[in-house]
DNA sequence: GAGTGGTCTAGACCACGGT
DNA sequence: CCGTGGTCTAGACCACTCC
């Protein structure tokens, strides 16, 4: 069942084995094995169980009651999303689309202050300067402007741009991992020239969207406004009270 | 420093002596006390040292590098709010401002289908629905309509409704603790009839917000429909890489 | 090789919920 | 009272980074 010597660690590995086991034997609100009875069972220590437990707890598969016992949540079958996907690449693959971007413009230029600002890095820093409008089965979903610092990616060119994915493009082919992206966003209305880039009437509902990713080694490696279709973007999110 | 038979746990008291121990003595992506340090310092198990370690890194205070070390993040500073509050009261605080809620309506009825599926009852079960309007300082913010369970809630009234925020109100009089609410928004604009409510033009940017909230028993407490001004709601939210 | 974070063990005591 | 999850310890070995 687990192999004590993979190199995948034996939380992740109970993981997977705990979901199946939940899926084969237990229906939702039922109760699941305890930590103990668990140890016994798979042959680990408690802190692994709780590692596993915990991951599965977040993941909603299950809760946990003090003094009570841990039970089949039955929530993660809803729960696809909620904004796991980041990319509109995964976005539009989690709506069942099949996504398309088109490059409009790639140009080098010196940062002014605003860029400097939200890109962190100085005044005057070389940067490069995208634009791309975004599609789904032949509708416009989303324009983006798009702004990274240069040094980290040089000789960037469109067809490198067009051949993959930002987010694959970051790894694959400048070292650059990502850790995490924050976004803000906030509902606003269409400009004239941005309803004609989107094919929309002007006044129109959309989403504008800032994001800034930020790699491993906690550099800012993109800044991007995107203005987006009102009728095609729900966002979820779930607060969770601690 | 450190209790150690407090009824706190002592990874939670280390993580206020950490981020005091920061704040003092570090600047952003300076080197932290190694994990064993800190053992010996505070006189902790390594355990409950990575216990409070974890809950620093995701809160943004730290990043660790495997084989280097555990660093200053310097983020923290700029991450307040990132949507952790997701009641009204608590967003407006954070935006510092006094929020303000007038009960427009309260009834209880019978579910129909369409409440019944979104609050998880029986179709013809008792509920309330009220609906509230949101201001801040003299602003019209949004305009929401909820419904609750009614056998969860007995003898809601307006005044005990106006007593105090909704969120208190759940715990304090009825014994229901939120474990977390999840939210659907996307961007639209406002109908007539909207539009009189909020003091706004017809047409205007707004945020529609589909909110569901869950007690500890997993089970639905509220199901609220919000319309806001889309020039006061920025949401902002991390999507950290797995 | 020395130091770091990542994983894991075996065992302990506590606080809570039900009998 | 017993079984549950919550916390904590002391110690071990591994994988990674840098010298």
């Amino acid at each position: 069942m687990l192999e004590k010597n993979s190199s995948i660690p034996l939380y992740n590995q109970l993981i997977d084995v705990l979901i199946e086991y939940i899926k084969m034997n237990l229906n939702d609100d039922e109760k699941m094995l305890s930590e103990r009875e668990i140890c016994l069972k798979y042959d680990v220590s408690r802190t692994t169980v709780r590692a596993a437990l915990n991951e599965l707890e977040e993941m909603g598969y299950i809760f946990k009651r003090h003094g009570k016992g841990t039970f089949v949540s039955g929530l993660w079958k809803e729960m696809q999303n909620l904004s796991d996907a980041y990319s509109f690449t995964e976005q539009m693959k989690q709506m069942g689309k099949v996504p398309h971007t088109q490059v409009v413009s790639l140009e080098e230029l010196a940062a002014n202050q605003f860029v400097a600002k939200h890109l962190g890095v100085e005044e005057g820093e070389r940067v490069y300067k995208m634009k791309r409008l975004r599609s789904a089965e032949d509708m416009k979903m989303m324009y983006e402007t798009t702004f990274i610092p240069a040094y980290l990616f040089p000789d960037l060119t469109i067809s490198k741009l067009e051949s993959m994915p930002l987010y694959e493009l970051f790894p694959r082919l400048y070292n650059q991992d990502i850790k995490y992206a924050d976004e803000e966003f906030y509902a606003s209305v269409l400009q004239e020239k941005e309803s004609e880039k989107l094919g929309l009437p002007a006044g129109s509902a959309c989403l504008r969207i800032r994001r800034t990713t930020y790699s491993q080694e906690n550099e800012i490696i993109e800044y991007t406004l995107s203005v987006a279709r009102g009728d095609q973007f729900v966002y979820k999110i779930r607060h969770s009270k601690k």
